[in-house]
DNA sequence: CTGAAAGCGCTTACAG
DNA sequence: CTGAAAGCGCTTACAG
């Protein structure tokens, strides 16, 4: 049964099988039963079955234009967002007759780069991105080459394109409102790097000072964190000997968060008494932590959604309305932290 | 800048552009440069730039076999086991010059096949599957076309090719072991549905029971549970009121140590005192939760290494060894909640 | 050092 | 109702 080599079935072979021309074969693959005889149907559906014969897809493309396959290129393949977003964007294509190549940048710019000159050398219909770098000419390259693109989570300056995104400013006015009205008026704001402009990131920490500011608290420059990971804990151990240390603290993200419920139990501080803590972006254990942590969740099935529908209007109809970024609304999940 | 309607850059636009035959622009692109004049060189070079050329791999491909592409099918991307071993497969394959299109079977058999035939049609040089379905057949097809596939995780009855998983006997046996030495005799075993064949599902629920025998347990049917996720909760409570209740769990994956975990601390069941619990599988939230959850991890590096390996093996040297399934030792992570 | 020509495996208007 | 022929955009032996 095995063999290691083995020719590859063409359209050819089952034609002369089935002793017709590729033609009317090609006609079978495409379904245009019309002008069929049911004896040719049958026949040739008995022999492509026999053979095991699939279509080579690279020589379908070659001359039809549209290969029904989308890209989704993330940053990062780890972060739930992302594979649920995955999830939900892959079901709505399916009802669309579509799928889902899935590529994975890394967070390595140059990966990403190579992704996208694959997905085009694929001629996919349209690329959904995650994006990690800042260098808007690999987006223009698609731009360029008329594939539709659409942004999620992140914005790269210089591209405008269809794109779908939290609305990282209420998220942190969801959170130092929140806050505020316990009482709290020193808050801390933790996020990950902004060595390069990372949209949540930057837009989180602009909308944390603007709500302080609405919520009329002392906005405190050494209170907001923008660090690596491994930082984390070190950084909050040290604002912990403040002379005015914070009572409460924002964390930017899922990953973000982990360090400081990690440092906090180790350390004994006691949530919500001695640190009241917030997370943007809901986590999976938000309910098992002792106390259960208050998050401000990203409406993922409506972005989800949004996306899908973004890209799949503009690999149908090449319509030309102008393009939008889709804000979505947060929502504050309240539980027991703060 | 943006046309919406924008003729395809071809290789010929390309020759015509820099005044040479399409066969030394195919020798340019393909970095033959030996017998080509620098200046032929540069020429070549500066137009593609100018064009912003990017040669059309379907074309390629019909000529060439190879693709350099691989394709990964996972059962389910929202598992964290697999979007972790993909990271490690792809920086592999990366390092031999390959690229990887990440497909979502989301469970479904239909899907998977949907995506397969796709694969083939894209002419995949090899295949990464955590399989859902238990069609053998299906696998066939990729065996005839002599693409070769690894098996992540689980294994399909009928198919013989080479797989990477945990050796899910010793995983049980560890679980058994370390809970019998602390005295427990009454050990209870959560795992999901096994309606049609999950591979570790079937093999830590045996291991289970073989570990209960070596350690001299006795064997109680009615404290192994093979249900969905929703109905966790419920079967937990129920065994509770059995006249003799477990003293110890094991979560035969992460889904569902977080089921019980619910369920333990909303009825505030102590743990250990009250319940030891032990999850196969290991969790971010392992050191965080109260107690932290002793727990048994899988070597996810070794196997996504082993993975890339086996393919790259199969892809490169048409090796006709015969195909060995690798079982890798499960870790046990002790904390203290046992 | 470079080009003309054949061919990869399909699709599609067109002819019959 | 079906087939012959051209062509999609590349690559590659071969000739010069």
């Amino acid at each position: 049964m095995l063999m290691n080599v083995k020719k590859k079935i063409t359209i050819s072979d089952v034609a002369e099988k089935a002793g017709v021309s590729k033609s009317t074969v090609s006609q079978y693959i495409n379904q245009r039963y019309k002008y069929m005889s049911s004896e040719t149907k049958e026949r040739i559906e008995r022999v492509i079955n026999e053979l095991n014969f699939r279509p080579n897809d690279n020589a379908r493309n070659l001359k039809v234009k549209k290969t029904k396959v989308v890209g989704i290129l993330v940053a990062n393949i780890l972060h739930t967002l992302s594979t649920e977003i995955i999830q939900i964007v892959e079901d709505r294509l399916q009802h669309n007759g579509m799928k889902a190549f899935v590529c994975n940048s890394a967070d390595d710019p140059e990966k990403e780069k190579e992704y996208i000159d694959l997905l085009i050398a694929k001629q996919v219909d349209g690329i959904i991105i995650f994006p990690v770098g800042n260098d808007y000419t690999v987006y223009n390259y698609l731009i360029n080459y008329s594939i539709p693109i659409v942004f999620v989570d992140r914005l790269v300056d210089g591209i405008t394109t269809d794109s779908v995104l939290l609305d990282n400013h209420a998220a942190s006015f969801l959170a130092v409102s929140t806050l505020a009205e316990k009482g709290h008026e020193n808050i801390a704001f933790f996020t990950l790097p902004i060595d390069f402009p990372v949209t949540p990131r930057i837009e989180r920490i602009d909308g944390y000072k603007k709500a302080m500011a609405a919520c009329q608290l002392k906005l405190r420059e050494e209170l907001i964190f923008s660090i690596s990971k491994d930082k984390i804990q070190d950084a909050l151990q040290n604002c912990l000997h403040f002379n005015k240390p914070p009572t409460a603290i924002i964390a930017g993200n899922d990953l973000v968060l982990l360090q400081i419920l990690k440092y906090l139990k180790k350390n004994n501080v006691s949530v919500p008494e001695k640190m009241a803590v917030i997370g943007i972006d809901n986590v999976l254990y938000a309910d098992l932590y002792e106390p259960s942590i208050t998050t401000i969740a990203q409406p993922i099935q409506q972005m989800g959604l949004k996306a899908a529908e973004l890209l799949l209007d503009r690999i149908k109809n090449e319509s030309q309305h102008p393009f939008i970024t889709y804000r979505f609304a947060p929502e504050i999940v309240e539980r027991n932290s703060i």
